[in-house]
DNA sequence: TTTTTATTTAGATGGTTGTCTAATTGTTTA
DNA sequence: TAAACAATTAGACAACCATCTAAATAAAAA
């Protein structure tokens, strides 16, 4: 699910977005060239696969980034690594 | 390219197996219910992602794990990752 | 309560993906 | 050189995906 939702780049720079800091799903749309019904199922994946969350503030629905899921997909990573040589001795 | 790789999970699981040592197209697919055509499309998705590198000998094509786009990735994630807090203070 | 604003859901469409069988390429062995 | 072996390439097809427009839901404002 995680990869599905890395595998796209409108929604790998909607975390770059959040990164900085949380926004609305209108806040959002803004930055990029698509329509909002697009931007909102690119929402919907990303928190689909945990990487963000989603909380009603009135009219609004604010979207900011959930970091859990990143680090277990870093330690799966970290497997294949050269940063894991165990026998650097 | 890579997050593309990374989304499927016979492609994953090839990478698994040759974090253990490198193996042929062959000895690769005995792992797998699916035809060899199968896998090779596979690994020529791993390949052209530059996870994996393949080298002909005789009658054999040997992969063999390329680690270093994975550092490459480890770093982007890393931006996200609550292990890069640097106002930790 | 009616209207406006913010966002999502539904349905359609063209493009991409994973898998298969059949054919092809490259190498070794007889 | 012919036959056998290892692997890829080509072509087809169903399933999935990103995007759009139109309709629906939810909350606030008038």
């Amino acid at each position: 699910m995680v990869f599905k939702a890395l595998n796209d780049e409108t929604r790998r720079q909607i975390l770059e977005l959040l990164r900085q800091r949380p926004m609305t799903a209108g806040e959002i749309a803004e930055h990029f060239d698509m329509t909002k019904p697009s931007i909102s199922h690119h929402l919907d994946l990303l928190n689909q696969a945990l990487l963000v969350e989603a909380e009603r503030q009135g009219k609004f629905i604010l979207y900011s980034l959930n970091v859990t899921v990143v680090d277990e997909l870093l330690a799966w990573l970290l497997k294949f690594s050269s940063k894991n040589k165990k026998d650097t001795k």
